[in-house]
DNA sequence: TCACATATATGACGGTCATCATGTATGGCC
DNA sequence: GGCCATACATGATGACCGTCATATATGTGA
């Protein structure tokens, strides 16, 4: 059948959201291709007419979701408040339990550090992204996505949950106080 | 064959740490029991005499490499100069090209999040004892580790060398100058 | 000394998964 | 209106890998 072409966008743009958020809730490794696009509403064979491969479509979750992150960066202003409300919402137990709506760079980027050099840019081309959209100076924006993204990933992977909020709530402090 | 207790044991230890260093260098999931094995000395079948699973070596591996990171901790003195060299090495060139022998949080923790309670538990038993050896009080201890982490992280995740440097170096900054 | 437990090797098994082959139906173009 | 490209579904394939079965050899404990 040849679709409109219009609906093909919109199917192809679908794969990639779902793709991302299942990437980001479970990891490259951990999802199927047929997982994917059972969730976008379609069977795996149509896959290989949408990408060339998992990887491609890989780099193109990563790109997506960091788009949608430097969204969120700008969304907030540029003032010191801004900043604290931005900082306040990553450090959220609601961040730390819903990666599939989450940062993908918490989710995402120690998959990327092992993955292809394309995987890599589309990562780093939105974290300057992200830099960019922030208010301060470059090396204090570097210096503070560093501790978010560490915070988030520390309060994941530890058991106890009481531990896991002291984490989220110390990151928070500190960043506050700059 | 029966092998002498101390045999059998020193080959116990040989695949924890040949398994630690395998997975922190391309994750758990990349890395196979044979080619641990293989790398300890031994064939895959005798895996199971050592291991119930695969998921516990990873138990094992991620204890192994944290109680390792908090040695590390521990031998850099209690002063700030201590302090300020630790990060020095822990945000340098050589431990972001070298996850082999690097903190086994920067490598893991993203998959630890995946991971069994068993494996979270052995991650979260590390950490605190990576905080407590640390002479600054607790929750500038976590800021610092998660600043630390997030660097190394980032910095492993981008393409352009040069991009990657300035991760480091921008965190090295902003950190010695608490 | 001798039976037994066990650490090892070789090889097999079963499941999973990315990718590909094939058939098919249909919308767009001539 | 008919031809063809193509988006899709179904199903196959081949590789990989965790785990297990079996055989073997040998310290160890009685």
């Amino acid at each position: 059948m040849r679709y409109p072409a219009e609906e093909t966008a919109a199917k192809h743009e679908r794969i990639v959201k779902e793709a991302s958020r299942l990437f980001r809730e479970r990891g490259f490794e951990n999802v199927t291709v047929s997982e994917i696009m059972k969730a976008a509403g379609l069977t795996h064979g149509a896959f290989y007419a949408h990408f060339n491969s998992k990887e491609d479509l890989q780099e193109a979750a990563v790109a997506y979701g960091q788009a949608i992150s430097a969204g969120r960066v700008r969304s907030h202003g540029a003032t010191k408040k801004g900043l604290k409300a931005f900082a306040a919402r990553y450090l959220s137990a609601r961040h730390r339990d819903n990666p599939g709506d989450g940062c993908t760079m918490v989710s995402l980027a120690q998959e990327v550090a092992h993955s292809t050099p394309e995987i890599k840019a589309a990562f780093e081309q939105g974290l300057e992204e992200i830099l960019s959209a922030n208010s301060v100076d470059r090396k204090e924006a570097i210096f503070q996505t560093a501790a978010l993204l560490g915070g988030v990933v520390l309060a994941r992977a530890v058991k106890d949950p009481r531990f896991s909020d002291e984490i989220l709530e110390s990151v928070r402090q500190k960043i506050s106080q700059r």
